[in-house]
RNA sequence: CGACACCCAGUGUC
DNA sequence: GACACTGGGTGTCG
């Protein structure tokens, strides 16, 4: 249960249970200073060929935007025709893309505080690529760091994506 | 310039320029597991009889204490009517006992995220020590087994301190 | 105020 | 390569 979202609002078509399971991760080494320079990485599996270890492109290099990063690679490059979870250390990345998400859709990404939500532009393409989905998308929460195996790829692939730069 | 701390605050009476200089180290084999061991040393110079070689006391033998009790030796053992210069490698030590030690002195030790600053009987000694002098106390920061003479005796008696319990 | 991340720095070790 | 001891900060939200 705890750690555990799902995006509602959609009906499983086939039947087959090829669940996915991916793993993303965001880093930015120096984050928050000038010159920061962040890098994200997508977890499949051993030896799956769809790993992924990128720098972050564009000027704002944020842990932020690197994990919102990985998540909607992570979208982009999964079989859309099948359920899949998401295994992310961020909660911010998750809520972004389900509970606060909804709200911000009826509101029109407004702060609780009045303010403009951040990096609007890739939360809105996030959850564009999982409404376009007729596919249950799940996210889950797993501690940064603690000895999980598919967030620790993860996370050495956003970190040696941040270097790539 | 760099690596370079002073307290503030007092007036030189005397005149006479006999500065003294001391290097300080701690260590603690097995730093963070059950069993550790500390000691510190201080070095005052070659043939000195203040030279000092201590297990730490105490049930927590962690590298920060040792290197915090290594300090309060050196400024209880010096003359106090006489500026002093403290050679450490230990940040976290030099900076408690000036710029970080300065802001807890204001905020009742609370630690930048909310928390109580650890090892506080040691710092606020320190911070009393130097306060109850008329001259200046110094800090100087020197990088760990990097050829330093000084430095290097302290590190050997921290070590052979550790070794004493 | 709380939470989850991302760091920066210096030590101490195994 | 790994871990522990400690502090400072930003990114973002409720």
């Amino acid at each position: 249960m705890t750690g555990y979202y799902r995006n509602g609002g959609y009906r499983n078509g086939g039947g087959r249970n090829n669940h996915q399971h991916v793993y993303t991760d965001g880093a930015s080494s120096g984050n928050g200073r000038s010159g920061a320079r962040a890098g994200y990485g997508v977890y499949y599996g051993d030896n799956d060929s769809r790993n992924t270890s990128m720098p972050l492109s564009g000027s704002r290099q944020t842990n932020q935007r690197a994990e919102l990063t990985a998540v909607n690679h992570a979208l982009r490059n999964s079989d859309p025709n099948q359920p899949l979870t998401i295994h992310s250390d961020s909660s911010y990345g998750i809520k972004s893309m389900t509970e606060w998400g909804n709200r911000w859709d009826q509101n029109g990404y407004r702060t609780s505080s009045g303010g403009a939500v951040a990096n609007q532009d890739l939360i809105r393409e996030g959850r564009d690529l999982i409404a376009s989905r007729n596919v249950p998308v799940s996210f889950s929460h797993v501690p940064s760091h603690s000895g999980n195996h598919g967030n620790d790829m993860a996370d050495r692939f956003a970190t040696n994506g941040a270097k790539m730069h």
